[in-house]
DNA sequence: TTTTTTATACTGACCGGTCAGTTCAATTTT
DNA sequence: AAAATTGAACTGACCGGTCAGTATAAAAAA
């Protein structure tokens, strides 16, 4: 699996070759078809298997938080760390996010569950009140944008990106946003 | 040039077929070639050639603006609705954002010009001291995230994006967060 | 105990289709 | 006349998928 991610990650879902991937498990291709029927079969595992991993890893660590507040500030903070600590892996998940394609079309419907996980802690913040925000959907888009521009940052960027000090920013950011006074533009 | 990047958004970069390119432009492959050395070459051409008139396009209705506040916020503004007006070149930049090929390499080069353009702007908000935020290049990355989070959003979540309301609530996200107290986790 | 069978995992040479890029004579545009 | 375009045929590298065969450990039969 680790070698799969590797390899879609740096070439890109068709630029990846099985020899590629065999190679880099070090195990021959004819093993990867023992295990999957086809390339497709394999990426569509990679993609529902790491989502999931991420989704119980998230649901484990707010079950133990019961301050609204504080989920979602771990919240944010969690998933931060796990786009930095599997940066290869959301490689795959943003270069294979657009496009036609069959595994793409399914690739989306997952990224959509996962988000819709995320919108979850959302909502229950908004009926909390904690959050003065009232599209939900919306922001759970938004909030997915800000955390996926992490990994942006540190392949444009020169920069490293500090796990716990632009974390912070980043967060304090997302909850505050810059400081400017509401605009209305539509009328 | 919009028949290749609806080609390679559709398919991405080395799923698009240089006979379905010239097909879809209604020309015939010959004419690709005597324009464009190779297919790399046509896809620099077209990232560099789109990007250049994004910029253009921005710095032209930013020079008539000289409130630094409303600069900003149309800033904000255009950027929403430049990626909503060009959705498929959009799709084609993220889609190739990643990976390690050298078009990709360039590619990077170029956005991270464009999100250094950016910068500027919110460099100079911050010295107008308009803006309550340090790091600037941060920012502009987190920026870049949430702007793109919009084709996300409508390539997933099922609404339509309706440019003028909803770029007002993720303006307005953007220039307030979701209203929670700063936190300090790095200590 | 020895032999045979079965199941599972793995191997890597090979085949067939695809597609970037080439070539070029003929036609159209400027 | 020169420049641009066409379209069709061709080449060759490349890669997904196949498949006959290997290894081996455990179970069943002798």
């Amino acid at each position: 699996m680790d070698a799969a991610i590797k390899e879609i990650s740096e070439k890109g879902y068709i630029g990846a070759t099985m020899d590629g991937i065999a190679s880099n498990a070090g195990v021959a291709k004819g093993t990867l078809y023992y295990h999957f029927k086809t390339k497709e079969e394999l990426f569509n595992f990679i993609v529902n298997e790491g989502l999931a991993l991420v989704e119980k890893d998230i649901m484990n660590a707010l079950s133990k938080e019961d301050d609204i507040i504080n989920k979602f500030k771990q919240l944010c903070f969690m998933q931060l760390q796990i786009i930095y600590d599997n940066k290869d892996f959301f490689k795959v998940i943003m270069s294979q996010l657009w496009g036609l394609e069959i595994r793409q079309t399914e690739l989306r419907a997952a990224v959509k569950r996962y988000i819709s996980f995320i919108e979850i802690y959302i909502k229950e913040a908004i009926e909390e009140k904690i959050i003065n925000v009232e599209d939900s959907h919306l922001l759970a888009y938004t909030f997915f944008g800000i955390m996926t521009s992490v990994t942006v940052y540190e392949l444009l960027s020169n920069q490293e990106f500090n796990s716990y000090k632009d974390a912070e920013k980043i967060i304090n950011y997302t909850l505050n946003g810059i400081g400017i006074k509401p605009i209305s533009i539509s009328n």
